[in-house]
DNA sequence: GCTAAGTCTTTTTTT
DNA sequence: AAGACTTAGC
């Protein structure tokens, strides 16, 4: 017998190289243990986890046992593209099942909340529950805020936003308050007593609402697969469980894997703990180091080490800067790449400057034939890019800008969807208090004794109109009651186009700039069109918000040609041939913001890193001299000078060449005049801090 | 009881 | 630069 037949090996695994070859078949057959696979940046990630899919098809896995947890909707929908293309190639029938989709795969959150959904009935839970995306959940944890009085302690009580990431991150790490606020909110220590007490009405308010906010879909996922009868149950449903970028999964994530996989079979995740970067959102590099010896044998490790994006250069600046990290699986990613440029430390006076090379810098490679979609723009705060988005706009530049503020979180756009929501539910307070306050002459008091007289009477909205209000405002607010209660019986989309004529006038009214909002609000329209109801639509878009802001400068068309501006965070899993890196700048990498602890420093670290590997071909770091402060009166020259990030020390520079821009004329006076002003930098570096 | 104006705090990254 | 809270005025 020829080794051939014995290993006989799928043609369809052929693009795979050996080590990601193993990673796609390891178990073959039904005695596959856990497995985790350390995928550097740019190692085949998605690729070998499709393969391994496709693998699992041929094998007569069917796509309804797969659960696929991957990191956002967006790298589900690549996943699933991918496994379709390769089943293709193992045969006709394969190539339909995977057509069919996997109904399983999606983030954690909106697996969750289907499996919440389906099991609702036998956990207690009221099926048709509401999802409150983070500024409902701070708004609700505002209102039992001020019910219970805390707003109006002598010494200030943590605002709306501090107290729900303060419960958040107890949920998600599963520790204690008290630990909590020791580790992370030091400041709010005092509140202790007070913040248990806010949290536990926080749930109440919750649970009396039909309210689920994100957490609460791990949470009751979780506690659900505590009762063992569930937990093999839903265990069984599924015969294999694959988690994507399992670095950024949490401890109330990896505890819900547990539970339904407790022996590991059918258990693979992906990731890399280079490149672990939420953990303000609980999310614990511990899962991916700690993940092998979790199991009896323990799981089967597969490192992914070879790159085949980015230069050698590139990666070796990369590996450099990784290589400061104190605690990692150790790794260094290697390539068959020419060698290729090395990265670029440019340094520039100011952040006007900053703006201006880039643009200069985009438009030379594309002269150079680089499409803009090519090429990238990152930074570490959504703000960081104001200036290079006025230069863009300016120069007719089309770009397209990911993270930072959403579609969703404009007030306009909330507001509309605080109406819709409430006469879906008139219990929503969340949603019937932001939506009654709409009328002018209308406020606090007034909506709040509206909401109480709905809670008390029985379900059905006839007395809507009668509500008590103000004298004057008797006439809008019938005309707006009627119009809530007109909703439902219209059919999808109506209620929303007539939502937004209603909203028209309350918008000239509210805002000055009006007009670009209106925008905003049929764009709304235009998305609700494309869902089926308006329970679908509320319920979908709170866990799959569309991803880019539809900026003034007019959203580019899906065949147009844009430049791509994205924080770090959104970058993930994404791959340019040019990259630029605005203000690597101690202070904004790492932020100001998170230079508490070491762990918080160590994770600045990785998110230089993992900006770094982004990067095929080009890679600039821009160093801009000094920044001016912000909310100085008229045209003020104060500023304060920065210098290059922590994480690339001297000795690191080896790794990249430097150059000035604009470039240095070269007078005799040139040298003097620099010195002066080192002189003078470092006074105005202590000066900083007095 | 509502709104508008003024003061003080917080300020990042996202499902 | 925005949001939360207080105070003054209608």
């Amino acid at each position: 017998m020829s080794d051939d037949t014995r290993c006989p090996r799928p043609t369809y695994l052929d693009g795979l190289n050996d080590a990601q070859r193993d990673a796609a078949l390891h178990g073959s057959g039904n005695a596959a243990g856990p497995l985790l696979i350390i995928a550097g940046a740019g190692s085949g990630k998605t690729n070998t986890l499709a393969h391994r899919v496709a693998h699992l098809l041929a094998e007569g896995v069917d796509p309804a046992q797969i659960l696929l947890l991957t990191f956002s909707r967006r790298a589900a929908d690549e996943m699933i593209r991918r496994v379709q293309r390769i089943a293709a190639k193992v045969s006709p029938r394969h190539a339909r099942l995977a057509q069919g989709g996997f109904p399983w795969a999606g983030t954690f959150h909106s697996v969750g909340a289907r499996l919440l959904r389906e099991f609702a009935g036998r956990i207690g839970l009221d099926p048709a529950f509401t999802i409150h995306d983070r500024e409902d959940s701070a708004d609700l944890m505002n209102l039992v805020r001020h019910e219970l009085g805390l707003s109006s302690k002598t010494r200030r009580f943590p605002m709306k936003g501090t107290c729900l990431a303060i419960y958040s991150a107890a949920v998600n790490t599963q520790n204690r308050l008290t630990d909590v606020l020791q580790t992370s909110f030091p400041w709010c220590a005092e509140w202790e007593a007070d913040l248990r007490q806010l949290f536990r009405a926080y749930v109440e308010a919750k649970q009396a609402q039909q309210v689920l906010d994100y957490d609460d879909l791990l949470l009751y996922w979780a506690q659900m697969v505590s009762e063992p009868d569930l937990a093999r149950e839903v265990g069984e449903r599924f015969r294999h469980v694959l988690v994507d970028e399992f670095q950024d999964t949490n401890h109330l994530q990896s505890a819900l894997l547990r539970a339904m996989k407790p022996d590991g079979r059918g258990l693979t995740v992906v990731g890399d703990d280079a490149q672990s970067i939420y953990s303000f959102r609980g999310a614990t590099v511990r899962n991916i180091l700690d993940f092998p010896d979790q199991f009896d044998p323990p799981a089967r490790r597969v490192t992914l080490d070879r790159n085949y994006r980015s230069t050698p250069s590139i990666l070796a600046a990369a590996n450099a800067v990784i290589a400061q990290a104190r605690e990692r699986f150790s790794k260094d990613l290697w390539s068959e790449r020419p060698a290729g440029e090395k990265p670029v430390l440019v340094s520039v006076r100011d952040e006007a400057d900053q703006a201006a090379y880039v643009v200069e810098q985009v438009l030379a490679r594309r002269e150079a034939g680089l499409r803009l979609k090519a090429q990238a723009v990152l930074f570490r705060a959504a703000h960081h890019s104001v200036r290079l988005e006025i230069e863009l706009t300016r120069r007719n530049i089309p770009f397209v800008k990911f993270g930072g503020l959403k579609f969703l979180e404009a007030a306009h756009v909330k507001d509309v969807l605080a109406v819709l929501r409430w006469s879906q539910n008139l219990r929503d307070r969340v949603a019937g208090f932001r939506a009654i306050q709409l009328l002018p002459g209308i406020g606090p008091k007034t909506a709040g004794r509206i909401l109480d007289n709905l809670q008390a009477a029985a379900p059905g909205c006839a007395l809507l109109p009668e509500q008590p209000v103000p004298e004057g405002v008797r006439d809008g607010w019938v005309a707006f009651a009627t119009l809530v209660e007109g909703l439902g019986g219209d059919t999808w989309p109506q209620p929303v186009e007539r939502l937004a004529q209603w909203y028209e006038p309350q918008l000239e009214r509210l805002f000055d700039d009006a007009h670009v909002r209106q925008a905003d609000i049929q764009q709304l329209a235009r998305i609700a069109a494309t869902y089926p109801s308006r329970e679908r639509f509320l319920t979908e878009l709170t866990l799959d918000p569309p991803d880019a802001t539809s900026d003034e400068s007019g959203a580019p068309l899906r065949d147009e040609d844009y430049l791509i501006l994205s924080t770090i965070h959104s970058a993930k899993g994404r791959e340019w041939s040019a990259v630029s890196l605005l203000n690597t700048v101690d202070g904004c990498l790492p932020s100001d913001l998170a230079t508490g602890s070491e762990r918080e420093i160590e994770e600045e670290m990785r998110l230089l890193y993992v900006a770094m590997t982004r990067a095929k071909d080009h890679l600039d770091l821009i160093v801009p001299q000094r920044f001016y402060i912000t909310g100085q009166s008229g045209m003020g020259d104060r500023h304060v000078y920065a210098s290059r990030t922590r994480f690339i020390p001297n000795r690191l520079c080896g790794h990249f060449s430097s150059r000035s821009w604009p470039s240095i004329e070269p007078a005799v006076t040139g040298d003097a005049q620099s010195r002066e002003r080192a002189i003078d930098l470092a006074a105005r570096m202590r000066d900083m801090w007095n």
